[in-house]
DNA sequence: CGGTATCCCCCGCGATACTG
DNA sequence: CAGTATCGCGGGGGATACCG
């Protein structure tokens, strides 16, 4: 059934594989630099282990992407292939399009932990201080277990933190879910959210001062919304 | 199940609407400039008309189509908003991959009434002669209701029919479908299927000599498949 | 023409537990 | 880390018949 809608337009044939479920935020993980299995999952987190594999198996399948032995410690890697990279501009163009006219978020939407994956990924770290930094996420309103966070920057390079890392953190940031996710996408400004109390900093002022340039936010949080 | 990916990214969002089946072909014949509900249904044959109803429903919902009473006598037509003509380059972009890099067609994709309902649009009718022109199309290797097609031109205006129109052709196109399609998608030229035989023209040799510049062809048949 | 109304099957997918 | 294995359900959607 969900293969084939009987007719040989190349926007059919192409949406056999294309609008599969997940099938485009996975290759936007991979377009994004991921390539291993745990990466691609930290990034589309709702997807279960058994159906990120299949999918991956379809999209090898059609040849969008490869995998290869990364090592030869039994780790993989998953990397686009030609007809893979010439999806980003598509999956580009559905970011965009998305963020102008998709619906608004809802309760359900507020993933935090996606949130912070996503952030690492576009942290300023030209503008954070030399040696390690490490930044708290507290959401207010998150469940117990998606409540705290720590991004630790060291050396230019970032990780994210589930449990606490074990130094106190440089800079302590506090608000609900929907404040930081608005923020990310651009609909709501940062020092504005600071300002109004709606967002809480704690730590030294420079640091504080210094922290709203490190959030590099998401690519498409300049495009304008338009709904 | 199939609303929702428990994050926010607006290629999430957007993929909430866009990726649910026979989503991407329905919005493909509004831009192509259909608006009434059988138009739409003659360009994605495969639909049940539940089920078109209920899309129609999800897009209008999700404002990207409008409906709206064409005359007071029950006719309704389905247009575009500005968030809707908005995924043209999105939809454009999908058939230009689709062309370059989707799987090969197969026999379950070969459906003859497509193919002369998409011919319909996409017929020089400058060039053709004036006052009525029927061109008789005949599929070898189809089932017998999917045998015979009719495309009726007159005053530049295109009309399919699925039964003999009552006047003799000017031209009768006699081929399998397979050849038929590939040549729609630009993969075979049509001059070399009709020196080849595979494709049979009879009727007045001046009308045959014209006969092959009468087909615009897909809109994607000049981009270069890569597989 | 432009839909409704049902009926029902099947399989996509989520959940959970386990493994080399 | 990178998957397998299994199970069970929900509902998407195909088929068919009917309607104003």
């Amino acid at each position: 059934m969900n293969q084939g809608f009987g007719q040989f337009c190349p926007i059919a044939l192409a949406s056999e594989v294309l609008t599969q479920r997940w099938m485009l935020l996975i290759v936007h993980q991979l377009l994004d630099g991921s390539s291993r299995f745990n990466d691609i999952r930290r990034g589309v987190p709702k997807i279960s282990a058994t159906l990120l594999k299949q999918r991956l198996e379809t999209l090898e399948y059609a040849e969008i992407i490869e995998k290869r032995a990364s090592g030869n410690s039994g780790v993989y890697e998953y990397f686009l292939t030609p007809a893979g990279t010439e999806l980003e501009s598509i999956i580009k163009g559905i970011g965009s399009w998305g963020q102008r006219w998709a619906r608004d978020i809802q309760e359900e939407d507020l993933d935090p932990g996606w949130l912070v994956w996503s952030m690492r990924n576009r942290l300023n770290v030209e503008e954070m201080p030399k040696g390690r930094t490490i930044i708290q996420f507290e959401f207010t309103d998150a469940k117990p277990k998606e409540r705290y966070f720590w991004l630790l920057v060291n050396e230019k390079k970032v990780d994210v933190c589930v449990k606490y890392p074990g130094n106190s953190p440089d800079i302590k940031v506090t608000s609900p879910v929907i404040v930081m996710a608005e923020v990310w996408r651009g609909i709501r400004p940062i020092r504005k959210a600071i300002a109004d109390g709606a967002i809480q900093l704690e730590g030294k002022p420079s640091v504080c001062r210094a922290f709203p340039n490190w959030l590099l936010l998401s690519q498409l949080a300049d495009i304008k919304r338009m709904r």
